[in-house]
DNA sequence: TTATGTTATATGTCTTACAAAGAAAGAAAA
DNA sequence: TTTTCTTTCTTTGTAAGACATATAACATAA
């Protein structure tokens, strides 16, 4: 087994496109761009850093799908503000290559949504909590209306998540939240659909009703179980 | 304010870029293209689908900062298989663009290490905890040695949180972990530094000590103190 | 057998050109 | 004057072709 001589560092150089990508996060970081604010056109930028368009243009598509920046034909690029809903994409197509994320994903979801509602515990006030009340209403309403009772129940059930979601008041927790949900929305209406065409409706509301409860009490004990039950029913459990 | 007719959807196109994203991925989805699998050269998948090579390469690009694709010159582009790590970028970019997220940030890994060390108390297996141990005993070295302690002790710290992170054995949870810990780590060591440094390194470790206690017990409760004092102490907290 | 040179392949980068969308400004009509 | 239409200009979107360069695979010579 041969040993590299130590003074043989790897000098193997960034590409064109990552500097350009670490110019403009640079100037992120220094705040010498703000959100809003408006990158020079490609071609000025190609001819400042001495490269070409082409690769300017795949850096900034790159952060542009990253949610960083946003290209508006004509008017020019700017920084995004805040998050952008595309960061979603980085997750989902990771979920795509991986086989056996399913039980990964049940867990992920248990796991965050019991953490977010801890937070929420901790810093709703009362009109958000008159709010929530008022979706779980609705949820009432759509199980015991005549009509797309499943439709109207899940979404009155995603706007109730959502909203304790919010309630956490941290940006950073709601998202990661956001993204779990959105990768379990299609088994979710599954199994509310299931459930509710089976008879257990009630026990599903039942479930979210205690949420709900244990919000009002700002109780923060035995959070994971909570959350599972108002995701499949109480008597599941005991499987 | 005006209302848009219901029968006027919006008919904005996709660009040609987001078509050959489409492309390669519905081609993920239908097993046609596995982890692993090469892609065809750029110039004949340009051809194929009739458009240029510079879209191509943009489609191209943008997968494999999401982690999907990965280009080695002179051979060709392939699928990844798992997760890449490349995906942790957009998170921070994320956090670039968002000033006040600090207090969030600390939240998020407080709820993050508590859900993965409840993970890990339900799954890990002896000889995990063997080695768990064993990092146990390096922080413990760390902190007796006269040499550089603080340096020492934080890498053995940040591999003993890694460790908790894989006996949880959730890839998904594991990765959002990683991500945290990542954005936290300028912030740990200097949480380290300062209570090493100030004579506080014992208390540190008990801090560490009880987390693994509580893990030999699959101990559920209080995860989040735990948690908690394994970063600051436990007689910061009643502050 | 081992080290070295050669070649084929595919990505990395540059260049130039034109299309198209939207903004801004100016001209024409009410 | 105000509105509406037209033109122009800016900037991104897409295309096509060329050359540079890293790497693997093969061929060759010591």
């Amino acid at each position: 087994m041969e040993r590299t001589p130590s003074y043989l560092k790897n000098i193997k150089q960034e590409s064109v496109v990552q500097s350009v990508i670490n110019v403009l996060t640079d100037a992120m970081r220094n705040k010498d761009l703000k959100p809003g604010d408006k990158i020079p056109p490609e071609p000025e930028l190609a001819a400042s850093l001495g490269i070409a368009r082409s690769s300017v243009r795949e850096a900034i598509k790159i952060l542009t799908y990253l949610g960083v920046l946003e290209s508006k034909r004509s008017e020019g690029t700017f920084v995004c503000d805040g998050f952008k809903e595309s960061m979603i994409d980085p997750m989902v197509y990771g979920i795509i290559l991986n086989q056996d994320s399913f039980e990964n994903l049940m867990e992920l979801r248990e796991m965050t949504e019991a953490g977010i509602m801890r937070l929420a515990v901790l810093k709703y006030d009362a009109e958000e909590m008159r709010t929530l009340e008022g979706l779980l209403a609705n949820m009432r309403a759509a199980l015991d209306s005549d009509g797309d009772t499943v439709d109207a129940f899940f979404r009155a059930d995603n706007a109730f998540h959502d909203q304790i979601s919010q309630m956490g008041k941290n940006p950073l927790a709601d998202k990661i939240g956001r993204v779990v949900r959105t990768l379990t929305y299609a088994m979710r209406y599954e199994t509310v659909s299931l459930m509710i065409r089976g008879g257990r409706g009630e026990e599903l509301l039942a479930a979210h009703e205690k949420l709900c409860d244990a919000l009002k009490r700002r109780d923060l004990s035995d959070m994971e179980k909570v959350v599972r039950d108002s995701y499949f029913g109480e008597e599941l459990q005991n499987g």
